[in-house]
DNA sequence: GTTAGCAGTCGGTAGGATCGAGTGCCAACC
DNA sequence: GGTTGGCACTCGATCCTACCGACTGCTAAC
């Protein structure tokens, strides 16, 4: 919608802009390769631009700034960008030795995805709830007390407390644990299905009460996600009260999983500013990507930074990094 | 070694600076109760604290501010402080209810330490290496790849990613399992003693390769840390590149841990600005407390602020939730 | 040893001048 | 008509100065 001049010279200020985090006056943008008009021109253009709220002006006498508009159509109007060589370098040698938990490879990649942006990074994992039982198994850790471990598919562990009515020996445990074993093993873990009678009564009322610690969600929600980078983020703020409020969101893992979610369920791969729909967020800009393991999606990784983040960088270096974290999951299952 | 009357002024100075971070003049000092003196008698104590390098001027003509030394002194001279009852209450309440897992318990204890004191709050978890064993098992993932679970006394769960060097099936895996079960079960997981020879040469060969694992030290030294009111320790500081850089060392977690256990082996309760020996803590005093389980310590509770932070109500907290976390973890073995 | 009084210091704030980057507009130009 | 050079104008940032006020250190009296 916008002519070609004018989506030049947006994309001018918006680079500079970017890079020195002061208004862009119309000389500098004349000065940019890709514009070939003079600073008259493009300030009839940028008053344009400003009227269609693509711009602001901080002050009347100063340069402009891009808007949230600004930064989405700039965003929308970049070619699929790819990563230099030495980052791709790093992501590959980063995936070719990752290895062990699944937990720590994907804490790991923050510190890469982090490290390769200069921002926070953010990596959902795989939803327990999806992943198929490999093995289930009960350990006494008290008369009246067992943790329920099992093993999922993509190596993951779940565990569960469980309070029992009744005292349980070792033996007894086993039991039940066997019995489980044999209607849970195979079934993703979400959908623990009706158990069959159990051979004994002692046994079959222990089932029942395992089996509901079982199917009842677990209290994180069964999402996992890591943070990394929070100090670079805060590197990127100059008022201490947005790095706070920042923080404060980041802490929260619910909010930071609900985040991702609602942002890559309505297809975006970039949110800026209050597109993410929280106030604190409205000087920061996040992106993100799905990754896929057997061609399902079951996680996110992404970076937060300040809505004048490198955007190129940024997208390519999430792109890679989950579409190779996926691939890198899917080979083991 | 300091007087009565000046121990006054100083307790005076530091209190007053802790609550408005504004520097202390000797008016204000003469006001506070405590000190019945006239401000010229003041005046003259402070210029000596200030010689004897308790407190230090910003400037000329201006109010007197804590030195370490000064804030040292105040700690030291401190009587054991108590919380106050909303606080312990809360406290109460917390341990009352906590149950489950001992990560979400060890995370949620941060939760309330950092509620408490509005700072950054740590949680050093108990050593895996140290506790026994009660169970351990081998499941397969893929051909060659094994996740070896070992479930502690404690409700924790240790594992290990096992690359095999040949193909294992379940049955295979089993008998390992089981016959390390044998050897291992009871022991302390730092201590995995020699394994007799195995039933059979295939076995064998196996059980050598997992037992080695079992010995290698866990990929994160054995160390479970939880840090949790990153945003609080912000809002403290005023300077966006402080922030910044205690940020870097809370995201640090082997450093995290490392520090806490420097302090605690000094026999410190209370390390402030340089005593942590960390440069970028230099406007931070850090306050913990061990904490023990059946006698022996285990692991450390503590809060970050900065070193103008309010040490009676931090010392309380700390002092009392490093104290019921420790009653609360004896109960379950 | 303590205190009142006083001169002196110096950061912080407010007012005013200046500077300069940048704008909007207009008239000329292609 | 779109583009351009020129020009008057705006306004934040910077610097200076004056001033205020919260302190201090010192001295002399108590």
């Amino acid at each position: 919608m916008l002519d070609e001049r004018k989506a030049s010279i947006l994309r001018a200020v918006v680079e500079e802009y970017i890079q020195t985090a002061q208004p862009v006056g119309s000389g500098h943008v004349a000065a940019a390769p890709g514009v070939q008009v003079s600073s008259a021109t493009v300030r009839n253009d940028m008053a344009a631009l400003e009227i269609e709220g693509f711009l602001a002006q901080p002050h009347t006498s100063a340069g402009r700034i891009p808007t949230e508009k600004g930064y989405r159509y700039f965003v929308d109007a970049l070619t699929e960008p790819s990563l230099d060589r030495s980052a791709s370098q790093r992501v590959r040698a980063f995936f070719d030795q990752a290895h062990g938990e699944i937990e720590q490879m994907l804490a790991d990649t923050t510190h890469l995805l982090s490290g390769l942006t200069d921002y926070a990074a953010v990596v959902v994992g795989p939803a327990h709830e999806a992943a198929r039982v490999r093995s289930l198994q009960l350990v006494g850790l008290a008369p009246r007390v067992a943790l329920l471990v099992a093993v999922l598919g993509n190596g993951a562990v779940e565990k569960r407390t469980i309070e029992l009515d009744a005292d349980a020996d070792d033996a007894l445990l086993s039991d039940v644990a066997t019995h489980l074993s044999a209607h849970v093993v195979g079934q993703p873990l979400g959908s623990v299905a009706l158990v069959g009678p159990a051979p004994s009564p002692a046994t079959d009322a222990m089932v029942t009460q395992v089996k509901e610690v079982l199917a009842a969600p677990s209290d994180d929600d069964g999402d996992h996600v890591f943070v990394n980078g929070a100090s670079r983020m805060a590197a990127s703020f100059d008022a201490v009260e947005t790095v706070r409020s920042v923080l404060t969101i980041l802490e929260q893992q619910l909010v930071v999983v609900t985040l991702l979610r609602d942002v890559v369920d309505r297809g975006l791969n970039v949110a800026i500013g209050t597109e993410t729909g929280m106030q604190p967020l409205a000087d920061c800009a996040l992106v993100v990507a799905p990754y896929t393991v057997d061609g399902e999606q079951v996680g996110t990784v992404g970076v937060l930074g300040p809505t004048r983040m490198n955007y190129p960088q940024a997208l390519a270096a999430v792109a890679v990094v989950g579409q190779r974290l996926g691939r890198r999951l899917s080979e083991g299952s």
